[in-house]
DNA sequence: TTCAAATGCCAAAGCGCTTTGACTGGCGCG
DNA sequence: CGCGCCAGTCAAAGCGCTTTGGCATTTGAA
């Protein structure tokens, strides 16, 4: 079924049917209903390759993921967060395209993006402290809104963002007014913006009590399972050990919990550990 | 950049400009190479949304999610199974596009999911046992592929599986030549079919070594992290409590070792435990 | 009663591509 | 020398929609 044959069906021509159908000023109300009904009943909808040719929209949004940063992207919650975006993309008719990228073309993909036209703007995963991407989209003039931030690039961009920062700097604080003193940061890959902010976020906790950083308690890698595990059971061996952890990820955080028993020691009672992010749907009471 | 203009920069017809870019052999192979050079150092591509309209084509898949089986599907591998899928999309030039739908609205949304026309075919993801979707496709001649299978479902269709059924009855054989007979199961929503398929597994082996399937040693739910751990905890207080667990997720698995923990039990001296499903990329070592 | 302004509708152009059908010039063959 | 044939190219149509720029018919004011 396409506008020429519903508008035949109708005894109207397209236009009449189009600006019926799309809401303009310039059709009679009876005709509106005459043809609103009829789409719906022969479950009429507009050829979106069409439509965009002609109105130069695609009506669809680009989610660009970089294969390197697979691991920090595609993870856990990226299930949880495809079905937000999803919903959202649904009630306003838009559709979401996906794209994966290998880094050795990223530049060019997004210049494909641009010229191939299925979407009309991208969001943009996982920016790095000094995030190339972004001087390239605003060059492309491709629109795009940042899913996190990128500290070190200068330009006007869009961006939605947590305060990793801040959470982190409240976290070790509260860990702090509990008396401890050896904190343990396992963070994930610090070229990662969000990871940056929230180890300058702990880093100024610390400062405020006048506690040095020490190096052999702070980590940066992926944030899988047994980077937790590996992580906390060498730092428990330590001569002084931490008496707190504070993990950038619920995966990690597993991961510690094992070492933990492991070690006999009892979360809560013998040592506090503080996890960030992933409230994950699966793991939920 | 569109073929207009490199056609008329080339002092070539679009057509041939076309014809050179497509690999149609009415080329001569020294325009061809021109053309094809031009089109590189532009960085022309052509405009999928026209291509799509001149050739009924619009190279990209849909993958249909059903909102009410979120859990199912927006599940920890649905990040692994994404990138896998968007890694072969990208190597063929196609996209992939992502749609989560309402129950209520499922049929409408694939009929307008083939009067959009912005997919050639899609992916049906989480098969029930008896399937509406499918003849729904079938009948609306929209490719398809089924990402499962639809046990009580006729006609002809494509899908992909794994064998489901039998990988529960090795598990299970297994578990009964260690001497192992009281095996609690814990499947996946029953009303999926893998999940069905599972069960059958699993009573076919016990049916083999002549054991009854005991109901309380059998649970279905939505394979969360909580449901693994009251499911094992309930087991293991009962008077005769299982010696071995099936798993039909990684995640639910946690949970159980979690309770094995709190029981004060040991995961393969104590007690057996397999699990199925989930080889996550952030658990891996 | 007349005329300008709405009102309601339409034909046709155009979006950027592919593909059909036709047209050249050069070549081999009889 | 004349013919047919091929290789290489092109103009134009068409994909299904939106939108521009009319064109009748009504309406309301003068």
């Amino acid at each position: 079924m396409n506008l020429k044959q519903l508008s035949e069906h109708l005894n109207l021509s397209q236009t009449t049917v189009s600006r019926a159908l799309n809401g303009y000023p310039e059709v009679s109300e009876t005709t509106r209903q005459r043809v609103a009904e009829a789409a719906q009943r022969m479950n009429y909808s507009p050829n979106a390759r069409a439509r965009g040719l002609a109105t130069g929209r695609a009506l669809a949004i680009g989610h660009v993921i970089p294969v390197s940063s697979k691991h920090e992207m595609v993870n856990p919650i990226f299930g949880d967060y495809v079905s937000g975006a999803g919903e959202t993309y649904s009630k306003a008719g838009y559709d979401m395209v996906l794209t994966l990228v290998d880094d050795a073309t990223e530049a060019e993909t997004y210049r494909t993006i641009k010229s191939r036209g299925n979407v009309d703007g991208i969001i943009v995963h996982g920016p790095k402290i000094d995030d190339p991407r972004i001087p390239l989209l605003l060059d492309l003039d491709l629109p795009f809104v940042v899913h996190g931030r990128s500290s070190r690039t200068t330009g006007d961009y869009a961006w939605v963002d947590i305060n990793n920062r801040r959470a982190f700097e409240r976290a070790t604080r509260y860990l702090l007014e509990l008396r401890h003193t050896r904190i343990a940061l396992l963070n994930g890959l610090e070229d990662m913006d969000f990871a940056y902010r929230r180890r300058i976020g702990y880093g100024n906790a610390l400062a405020e009590a006048g506690i040095a950083p020490d190096p052999a308690l702070m980590r940066s890698a992926e944030m899988t399972e047994v980077y937790g595990y590996r992580s906390a059971r060498e730092m428990l061996a330590m001569a002084n050990p931490p008496t707190a952890f504070l993990v950038s990820s619920m995966i990690s955080a597993l991961g510690v919990q094992r070492a933990l028993v492991d070690a006999g020691l009892k979360m809560g009672r013998d040592i506090s550990v503080i996890t960030h992010d992933d409230d994950l749907s699966y793991l939920k009471n």
